[in-house]
DNA sequence: CTGAAAGCGCTTACAG
DNA sequence: CTGAAAGCGCTTACAG
């Protein structure tokens, strides 16, 4: 392992002077050469415990998930990952398997290994994380959730939401049920359904039931047929992609054929909503995208340049087969 | 930040006799007790750059997978995450975005980080592979492929696909298709075919043809139409879930019934295969369990301590609607 | 069992 | 622009 003190011995020039070369860069032509001609040749890279020993941080950027086997943290992962690779940084995942105990310690590990900062693909915001993010020095940045004293990347769910309301309406239906989740969540389950009942204001013909479940799919699958059984609704107007996809494997059950006898739509986008039959009508979000847009903004945080507060990525409605024009 | 020196003071020993108590620990009692009691009223954390810098090496163990959003891969993380915790250990992913050039230069920079070891989430094994774990002085392991020089932890390839051969067979099904993809992929292309050629031998009054496709879900979803013509089969084995997925999507859009008109069957055990309907029959391989088996090995071979050469992990006929019986 | 000292590979004022 | 020296927080022989 060659270090620092090689490479100066080699180039004949101070250890100083290396590690300048390796950072500020304030040397000189000819010196610069004879060290970049040693490094090449013995293929040096400084030992980063070294470095971080010193410089106190790192360029680490941990990224905590609240689970491995989604869809939408996979794909922000890698938008985070990718981007961070162009900024010169690292991503450290930490899983905290949806435990929030498990969480809030992450939090304080990432803190204690001296990332440079810390984003958080975040589902609820409580007082512990308030504490842990004002106890730890370290920039934090949510993705997927907002907040009113935090950096936060969100999707826009509110005009998602919205807009999938006008959807439907304009395709008729008038019996309508939206099937949410907790409002604990306040992307998924609060501004999602906000965006939808301003969609339904635009009529007054309509009846719309609002019912609850939570993100598994197998909860929506017991749930559903209660709901079809008891209201009769034209369409199902599901939180989620996973919800939607419960509801469709529990009107099959039934035997309804969609979207002949219930209509139902998703959000999210998943890839799996184009490839089952029929495909499903969602609402796409763009969650590379969205990682990037993450990426680059924890490191604006970090350098401490000027952020919003609020940070919003996009959607656009898929419009499939899963959705019957009511005439 | 408190550090060694400061636990020493508070507690009248040397840094020395701190560092012991943390490390070895040959320690008195008396002592013991002043520290351990100093420790805690700081919260005292070891400076994990320090250590890593003396000690050379770290407790981290490199997991390089060459995608993230793959229902393999989350659940083989997460499995490998769990055990490593338990283990002491921590988990750092380097996802290689389905690049070889990206997987070799993966492997550099983690040997570069020091982990203690490496898991590597394979596809498949080249030169360059070879030539990489020779130069590092980093344990490795194969997670999904085997290889006669490295110590690996696989899927039971052969008996899953020999089993699923021999369900099918005893369903009736006499043209019968099968699915599979590059030989270059020991694991799917090879093992699986093997498997299910083997199983095929019982019988002399089926018409068995083989067919290839990438793992592209798209793919499966163009090529399967002209299989379906061409061919005729009741039944059409895939090598993967996500290739069943798009042949069950092929099948939906020709108008034809799973499984009246054309039954079929995957490999993996993804969890949407349940959600979906008619659900689809499936060899499922526990990925998480593989994790925390590859995880306990890594760490037997960082170590020093004896590990079989390939270990292999168990499987699990699902069966669903997706086959048909024919009489 | 315990402590003083050297050293891991860097960086960073401080002089020149 | 350049170098000598101190120091980051730990560990590890070496004495005692």
């Amino acid at each position: 392992m060659t270090t620092i003190a090689d490479i100066a011995k080699l180039a004949g020039v101070a250890k100083s002077t290396v590690s300048r070369y390796l950072n500020d860069g304030s040397v000189s032509e000819g010196t610069k050469k004879k060290i970049e001609r040693v490094i090449n040749e013995t293929g040096y890279t400084p030992n980063a415990f070294a470095q971080s020993l010193k410089a106190k941080n790192t360029n680490i950027i941990g990224t905590i998930v609240p689970r491995l086997d989604s869809y939408a943290t996979s794909r922000t992962l890698i938008g985070i990952d990718e981007q961070l690779k162009e900024l010169n940084y690292q991503m450290l995942i930490s899983n905290s398997n949806q435990h929030l105990e498990t969480e809030i310690e992450n939090i304080y590990t990432l803190a204690k290994q001296k990332v440079a900062g810390i984003i958080l693909l975040a589902a609820e915001i409580t007082e512990m994380h308030l504490e842990a993010f004002a106890k730890i020095d370290v920039p934090v940045l949510l993705v997927g959730q907002q907040h009113e004293h935090i950096y936060s990347v969100i999707h826009d769910d509110y005009h998602a939401a919205y807009e999938m309301g006008k959807y439907i309406l304009d395709k008729g239906h008038k019996k309508i049920a939206y099937l949410g989740v907790t409002e604990k969540d306040i992307a998924v389950g609060v501004k999602r359904k906000q965006g939808f009942k301003e969609s339904m204001k635009s009529t007054s013909d309509c009846e719309v039931k609002y019912y609850e479940t939570s993100f598994n799919i197998t909860e929506a699958l017991e749930k559903v047929p209660e709901i079809i059984d008891s209201f009769q609704p034209s369409i199902l107007v599901c939180a989620t992609d996973n919800i939607a996809l419960g509801a469709m494997k529990a009107a099959s059950i039934k035997g309804l054929n969609i979207p002949k006898d219930l209509s139902i739509t998703g959000f999210g986008g998943y890839e799996i909503t184009g490839m089952i039959h029929p495909g499903l009508t969602t609402a796409k979000f763009f969650y590379q995208e969205a990682g990037q847009l993450a990426a680059r903004s924890i490191v604006k945080l970090v350098r401490q340049e000027e952020l919003e507060l609020l940070n919003v990525s996009s959607f656009q409605l898929i419009f499939r087969e899963s959705v019957d024009s009511i005439v």
